[in-house]
DNA sequence: TCTATTACCTACCAACTGGTATGGATGTGT
DNA sequence: ACACATCCATACCAGTTGGTAGGTAATAGA
């Protein structure tokens, strides 16, 4: 058979389970949602996924850590005036959002937050997506640096995880709150701080 | 009986539950782990919580928020220089910190992320906390104000909503790499902000 | 056309979940 | 001393979980 290009079946099922784990979690994700969902069975699911698990770690792979690629990473990578484009990008995330968006978080963080402590394999491919989110940011930082944008005095490498943090932290409180408005002020904040980098400033 | 001050099994099992809840988040946590800490049965569980879903809003109200109240609130309220001691809070809290702490991360900020978009009632304790905790650090700065410790034209309720998210941040990067350094470098870049609200600065 | 593999379905299972019913032991008020 | 509530243990249950065994239909290769 193909088992190429197009898998329809494959898609749908990893699909619908990174829906079921956006929504519940990975241990509370139910298989038996999953395949209401793709109105497939069992040996469906298991022939493509030998366990849950496997399936857990490919949604973060195929579908998580690409949506990152093309939504954060490689705008960022790839941008003239990255300090530009990051502060572009904390806006435009603060401006399309939806209800449902804002109520269910961050798929990243939702699952590090439940399984970093519990699974090694989860664990370090999140923390992946993490550093190289991270990373990302931080060679931002630096070119900016290069570009007389951002202070020369400012620790790009801390200011990076810094904004990463405090970019899940938004999530996290808006998600709590359930309001788009907490989240628009809070990603506000963020940009305030990363504005704050241009201007020349002493530490304590 | 007694049921009053000392109620030393109810405590046993809430302890028991919150250690629980905090390794495994609350659809994981397993009663059947519960008593098993305790060594008790499930006649004594089921005598004081009529079912776990209760069992998890008292580990919210007794412990979490006990918890919050006396480590940040009571402290950050009855402080002389609020914004001061808001620094200070934050230096200890990255200073007394342990692997396992770091590794399981907020009970908070666990429970919030796991439970807001499930349960109505348990988003509500959960953000009243958080909504507090917001509220006392933005009061601090507001006294702060006062004190002309901190620039006039701070917002301070969108600061004191940044603070809060960015501190959560903070836990949550920390907690998936599984790093004490990394938390204390991000704390400290945290600080860095609360600083920067000293000196006068203008919005973009 | 015969064979082998892929793709998927149905039926089933052991383990575990939260929760309950019952009963015994220990006080407590009268 | 009797009745009664409190405290806790034991045994049990229905429902759900992830996972498996075995079969069928379709397709591919020769």
């Amino acid at each position: 058979m193909d088992s190429g290009l197009l898998d329809q079946t494959r898609d749908k099922i990893l699909n619908a389970a990174y829906g079921e784990i956006h929504r519940s979690g990975f241990q509370a994700a139910s298989i038996a949602n999953i395949l209401a969902d793709t109105k497939l069975t069992k040996g469906a699911l298991y022939h493509y996924f030998p366990a849950k698990r496997v399936l857990g770690l490919a949604v973060i792979d195929e579908v998580i850590q690409a949506g990152f690629e093309e939504m954060v990473f490689r705008p960022l990578r790839e941008a003239e005036h990255p300090v530009e484009e990051l502060l572009d990008i904390l806006q435009r995330k603060s401006e399309y959002l939806n209800e449902t968006t804002v109520k269910l978080g961050c798929p990243l963080n939702n699952l590090m937050q439940e399984m970093s402590p519990l699974d090694e394999e989860f664990k370090e491919r999140l923390t992946r997506i993490l550093k190289t989110w991270q990373t990302t940011v931080q060679n931002a930082l630096v070119q900016g640096q290069r570009q007389r944008q951002i202070s020369a005095d400012v620790d790009c490498e801390a200011a990076a995880l810094f904004i990463v943090a405090a970019w899940e932290g938004c999530w996290g409180v808006a998600k709590n709150m359930q309001s788009i408005k907490t989240f628009r002020l809070c990603m506000a904040q963020l940009r305030v701080y990363v504005s704050g980098l241009k201007t020349t400033r002493k530490a304590k």
